[in-house]
RNA sequence: GCGGAGAUGCCAGAGAGGCUAAUCGGGCCAGACUGUAAAUCUGGUGCGCCGUGAGGCGCUUCGGGGGUUCAAAUCCCUCUCUCCGCACCA
């Protein structure tokens, strides 16, 4: 497998017009000036966004001219994609902006902005917020209602009477506009841009007279669909400290390892689908599990962390022991109320909260069990408080 | 513009004067079981206070504001927003 046919194939998704006349576009060594956009509507990355940016490196390392485009304009418009019910909050360019600069950071653990062929970051507010009126109508005469009322997103709602606001409508045009704006011959983005990104499409052939070609990626989920890293308190984020992030990979559901790996590695695909022969054969995937995770660590860190993550995890969640670096709160007081203790923690979010856990007995203070909520404990320099499986935290005094 | 329906906790969705801090489900948290997996089972899931415990008490919450009542998510008025239908389409 060459490095085109690996940058058409593995973690992709679809090609529009087709993967044939792409490879024809790549064979004949044109380079092509392509991108991917992101809403910054968050403030964290998680290895879900991975998957694109991967594959921006890819078109990257080929040479190729990649744009890193931060939406702080369609931001402001609020894209519907994957959203069940209107958008109620909209984002203030500034925020947007800010948002944007933390994107940057965190991708940057994956694709570079610096060196030869430095990947370039634009706004799209740039353009997106000088448009005129007649710009805007302009844009929105070559699409039709019938072809937007197409879109599946936009049936649901109308069916559920769920409202659609004009706004979140119009968004498709905004994002399509973005590539005639650049003037670029294609959109990286995930499946679930597929109608934005082909809005860009017909409007790239309609002003600019040319082709732009689409490619998406698959999201990530587990074999059941299931999106990883989407749901709130799982999602793994790019920049989560190691021990987290190789926690929280090993506990993803067995079905995400094969997809993990084809998506998010650099493992050789014979390789991966040996693994896949060995799980069906009745091996642990817990190994592979762990495997994916030190490879993950490592992309996103380096490989001394990953060892260390995965010694420390080994040591606590195998061998049940008590981690060795773990977060520390610095008070000078010794004599607590279990409850106060684990909200100055922030170990509980309310004293309720808190009261809950220890009834529930999830709260352990050097190993043994805090059974009631009533009597003080002595905290002494380096005691460890334990809530759940996962939280644990030092004191120091 | 006219007519009808509606706005409930993270989501979805019951409730129609006191038994409702609000059914059930999803999500989330904790426990059991495990491979910190999944599946499954159990409990919990507004905030604060008292009590060793069982439990008790208070405050804030059902779109916003006002009112009726000893008592309101539930009744009345009003405002805002949404959906559906009809009309309008110069």
């Amino acid at each position: 497998m060459d490095a085109i046919e690996e940058l058409l194939t593995r973690g992709v998704d679809k090609i529009y017009p087709s993967r044939e006349a792409l490879e024809k576009v790549l064979r004949s060594g044109k380079k092509l000036k392509l991108y991917q956009g992101f809403d910054p509507t968050g403030t964290k990355l998680h290895i879900g966004h991975a998957v694109g940016f991967r594959k921006l490196r890819q078109w990257q390392e080929l040479g190729h001219e990649v744009i890193f485009l931060i939406g702080d304009g369609t931001g402001q418009a609020g894209d519907p994609s994957g959203k069940k019910t209107a958008r109620e909050h909209f984002f203030t360019r500034e925020e947007l902006r800010q948002n944007g600069k933390d994107y940057v950071m965190q991708s940057a653990k994956i694709i570079r902005f610096d060196g030869p062929n430095p990947i370039k970051i634009l706004y799209n507010g740039d353009w997106l917020n000088k448009l005129g009126l007649v710009e805007i109508l302009d844009i929105a005469g070559h699409f039709t209602l019938q072809q937007m009322l197409e879109r599946d997103l936009y049936q649901e709602r109308m069916k559920s009477g769920t409202p659609l606001s004009l706004r979140e409508f119009m968004y498709p045009l905004l994002q399509g506009y973005d590539s005639v704006a650049m003037d670029v011959d294609l959109e990286l983005g995930g499946s679930d841009q597929t109608f934005n990104m082909l809005a860009g499409r017909t409007l790239v052939g309609a002003m600019l007279h040319k082709e732009k070609f689409v490619m998406t990626v698959p999201l990530l989920t587990d074999e059941r669909g299931t999106k990883i890293g989407k749901t709130e308190g799982n999602v793994i984020g790019l920049t989560d400290a190691p021990n987290d992030f190789f926690g929280k990979t090993m506990a993803l559901g067995d079905d995400a390892i094969v997809n993990c790996f084809t998506l998010l590695t650099d493992t050789p695909i014979e390789e991966i689908d040996g693994m896949k022969k060995k799980m069906e054969a009745g091996e642990n995937p817990m190994v592979f599990k762990k495997l994916l995770a030190f490879e993950l660590t490592k992309q996103f860190n380096s490989t001394s962390v990953a060892k260390n993550a995965q010694a420390s995890f080994e040591q606590t969640f195998q061998d049940r022991e008590t981690p060795t670096d773990i977060e520390e709160f610095t008070t000078n007081q010794t004599e607590w109320d279990p409850v106060e203790l684990l909200v100055a923690t922030k170990l509980a979010s309310s004293k309720s909260d808190a009261k809950r856990l220890i009834e529930q007995k999830a709260v352990e203070l050097n190993s043994s069990l805090i059974t009631s909520h009533l009597s003080r404990i002595t905290v002494a320099n380096g005691a460890i408080i334990k809530v759940g499986k996962k939280k644990f935290l030092k004191i120091r005094t």
